[in-house]
DNA sequence: AATCATTTTAACCAAGTGGTTAAAATTTTA
DNA sequence: TAAAATTTTAACCACTTGGTTAAAATGATT
């Protein structure tokens, strides 16, 4: 148990360390020992509260989401160019990412193992039909436009997701890579922002023409 | 057990079986009986040719590694301009990925779990000294001499190796986000080594001047 | 036919798993 | 202080886990 959790409520401290546990060392490698250990309370009072493993995993698994879908659905339905959507998507997603960057990895690997209970638990919580189709159209007729490069659109999002996402999983590879330790490699994940949106305005921005 | 395994010595089924059994459950999640039952042999067979579930895991983990270190090795260490590099690098990792797809969030994920296990071992496997800091003192030089873009080179490798492996580990949200089936989305994958390079080149390559 | 390596069968074990329970102890609330 | 909610202790259960073993069966080599 963490000292800032010394005051909260056991069903919170329960929460809190069941996902730390999870996320270290996946559903499968997770002990409920180990959760209660780490919440600072016993094995029988975790019962008390959670009906079992299964229960506890799916509250932890789905409470990932609980932040982050609403204000992704927002942005890709809302107003905005493209190029304004995905700056706000990149700041949105880097934000939650660096607040919890253990976050995706674990997801990614519940999601490839059951694909099924994540869309299940995801849509429920999309508060409209998703987005993302429009979003699609959006960035076709942009490039009819001339606004933004031809391309695959499918590909840009790729790329757009890719970039924000992957640092937070391949930490340890790109670290090696990188020549870089940890200290330095946060510092430049906070600076993350900004070098992405250079480098896609930079890959898809077309200049825009003088009508003057 | 797969029909064309049919004829291999059970060593190589084992290893084969277990490989798919790891990937699939995670080394917590993989059970030795499921390994045995994937091969198509008994438990008993099992523990006669290998020694534990740790020593098959190791096996497997750094076998993933035999055929991609070296070639990755070659081409930083080698000659070539920074793009041709990176263009090398992208046409290695997207034909073993779209062979493997499943190996980069297994590797990654034990990568996380234990990084020393696995810089032991992959470290071991280099010929040499990695070749990373000749390879980001190359991009600076590029840099000064203008023929790319003024970025801080590792977020431009940063953004190379996202947009190479993420496709792989992220396909279940992606397919989602981008309203296609596994059908369309493998063919995504194959076009991706161009969708990837004109991308970069777009984003940092700068115009040769003419001295003509 | 005899020898050797391979493979199976069918047990077994100790340790750990998730899960449950009853009772006592403690804290909070009324 | 009495009642209610919370938490602990300590035991227990059925089941699964990785791992081992002995014996028989099968196959290949000579």
């Amino acid at each position: 148990m963490l000292n800032k959790e010394l005051d909260l409520s056991s069903k919170e401290k329960i929460l809190n360390a069941a996902r730390r546990v999870f996320i270290r060392n996946g559903s499968s490698g997770a002990r409920m020992q180990e959760i209660a250990d780490e919440a600072g309370i016993n094995k029988a009072l975790l019962h008390y509260y959670f009906k079992n493993k299964e229960g506890l995993f799916e509250l932890v698994f789905n409470d990932a989401f609980s932040e982050f879908i609403p204000k992704i659905h927002s942005i890709f339905s809302g107003d905005g160019s493209v190029m304004e959507k995905i700056e706000r998507y990149v700041e949105t997603h880097l934000e939650l990412l660096i607040k919890k960057p253990d976050l995706p990895l674990f997801v990614l690997n519940e999601m490839q193992r059951e694909p099924e209970r994540f869309f299940s638990g995801i849509l429920s919580k999309m508060p409209g039909a998703p987005p993302f189709e429009f979003f699609l159209k959006q960035i076709e007729e942009e490039m009819k436009d001339g606004k933004i490069r031809m391309m695959n659109p499918r590909d840009l999002w790729m790329n757009v997701m890719s970039m924000t996402v992957f640092p937070f999983i391949g930490e340890p590879i790109l670290k090696k890579f990188l020549i870089i330790n940890s200290e330095e490699y946060r510092i430049l994940l906070t600076k993350r922002k900004e070098s992405i949106m250079i480098f896609i305005k930079q890959a898809v921005l077309l200049p825009t023409p003088n009508n003057a």
